[in-house]
RNA sequence: GUGGGUAUAGCUCAGUUUGGUUAGAGCGCCAGGUUGUGGCCCUGGAGGCCGUGGGUUCAAGUCCCACUACUCACCCCA
């Protein structure tokens, strides 16, 4: 028991019993990527380490401890990617998709690695699914990104969820409103956790995002960043929200979200759920106006989202959402004696060729055996062949829902179990 | 990285308080009850160095210590 090897940390075995929920959810997925025109996109698993540490933020948690960092046999650094966005932007710029149409969207469902301490809805190795709109500053890119996250959630039967709003403005304004941040909080500066006092300096908004009752306690009655906007921010964040509206997407604007990477710019969103603990956010994304140039291509912008597939899992089976069916095999061969074994293989050969899901007996057993087995992994029909069988040109079909039998000559089994089903 | 909880069969768990001969149940799996027929039922079987190491004791699944793993929470995030 102790010795046997287990899966790593934070990371988890998907079985058979399993996996065909991940299909559905993907499939599902991947129809609404589908409806609103998104390409998907597949980048390496690893990228050299300075794209995550210049696109993600060198000052981030991510960067500074939650990376898997090695060295390849070539002495150079890589990560396990631990998020999307820098990997999209990098292969945007490397393979100059501006010049494949001004307005690119590109989809993922891709792993994701980061080296936390692991714990309810939250894995080292994680799933997300998600978008980048790159190309464009207008908010109608930021208002289909919104929506199409929704309409994911709506359509896979998610209710109750609550998108979240805020702006973070742009290094024109945000500057303003960091200092009227900290002038409004210069006086209790001293009574906020240690934490917040050294985001006091570092990255005063960030105090708006901490949970400790103290700070939140603190920070209640401090101006949100709304009243500080510059001009293009605002007339900016006011075209999202009512983008929104048309669509008839329900929101609350919370002054206190403030996303933890560094390259976002205005919007800022994040969907959460009351039944997911304390890792509530089962989707996160905003516009990122300058992260494409940073990391050498042109001047242009980008918005997405990223969700995950782990906690979305969880709010479903919680709901008691569809999650797909395991799928069941149409027809399960039971036969007896050599010469019906391989006239079996045969027919199983062309009933598979004929579309349908099939099963024959690979252990040997006996004939109870065989249609326990039938039984036992859902089987529609039993196909039993035997000498009589094989004599006549003809096999025996049980329906396993009924229990009827008859006899259907080999020829005959693609299209009697097409219309006896 | 810091704290709490847990660790007995493939799974869910009894047994630990009051140490005592071969460690149990349900489910699942396998087989028999039908010389070639599933489900229900009956019968049987396989499967556990009771997380690992050490200690106390005549005797440890049970008491003590350490370690490890899992899990929940903090930080942060999807």
């Amino acid at each position: 028991m102790a010795k046997k090897i287990q899966t790593p940390r934070g990371t988890q075995d998907i079985l058979p019993e399993e996996s065909y929920q991940w299909l559905y959810l993907e499939n599902e997925i991947r129809k609404i990527f589908n409806r609103f025109d998104f390409f998907e996109i597949r980048t390496p698993v690893f990228e050299e380490t300075e794209l995550f540490a210049r696109g993600v933020g060198e000052t981030t948690d991510i960067v500074q401890k939650e990376m898997y960092t090695f060295e390849d046999r070539g002495g150079k650094s890589m990560t396990l990617r631990p998020e999307m966005t820098a990997s999209v932007v990098r292969a945007y710029i490397q393979h100059a998709l501006w010049n494949q149409g001004a307005v690119q969207k590109l989809s993922y469902i891709s792993p994701m690695f980061r080296q936390e301490r692991p714990q309810a809805g939250r894995l080292r190795q994680f799933y997300q699914f998600g978008v980048e709109i790159l190309g464009t500053p207008g908010p109608v890119a930021d208002v289909e990104a919104i929506a199409l996250a929704m309409e994911i959630f709506n359509h896979l039967g998610l209710r109750n969820l609550t998108l979240r709003m805020n702006s973070v403005g742009c290094p024109k304004c945000r500057p303003n409103y960091r200092a009227v941040l900290r002038e409004s909080l210069k006086n209790v500066k001293g009574r906020l956790c240690p934490d917040c006092q050294v985001r006091y300096d570092t990255n005063p908004l960030r105090i708006l995002d901490c949970k400790k009752e103290i700070c939140r306690k603190l920070t209640e009655d401090v101006p949100g960043i709304e009243d500080y906007l510059c001009e293009e921010c605002r007339g900016h964040f006011n075209a999202v929200k009512n983008g929104l509206k048309v669509l008839e997407i329900p929101y609350t604007s919370d002054k206190r979200l403030v996303r933890g990477l560094d390259y976002y710019t205005r919007t800022a969103f994040e969907i959460v759920s009351t039944e997911l603990g304390s890792q509530d956010a089962v989707c996160g994304g905003g516009r990122y106006d300058r992260l494409v140039f940073e990391l050498g291509g042109p001047d242009v912008s980008g918005v997405g989202f990223a969700a995950g597939m782990e906690r979305l899992l969880v709010i479903m089976r919680k709901n008691g959402l569809p999650l797909g069916e395991p799928p069941r095999p149409e027809v399960y061969f039971v036969s007896l004696g050599e010469n019906a074994k391989t006239a079996v293989l045969k027919l199983a050969q062309q009933l598979r060729r004929s579309g349908f899901r099939c099963e024959l007996d690979l252990a040997g057993r006996s004939v109870k055996a065989q249609m326990r087995e039938a039984n036992r992994i859902g089987a529609l029909f039993a196909v039993i062949v035997g000498e009589d069988e094989l004599s006549k040109n003809e096999a025996q079909v049980k329906n396993l829902e009924n229990g009827t039998q008859t006899g259907v000559p080999f020829g005959k089994l693609p299209e009697f179990i097409r219309r006896d089903q």
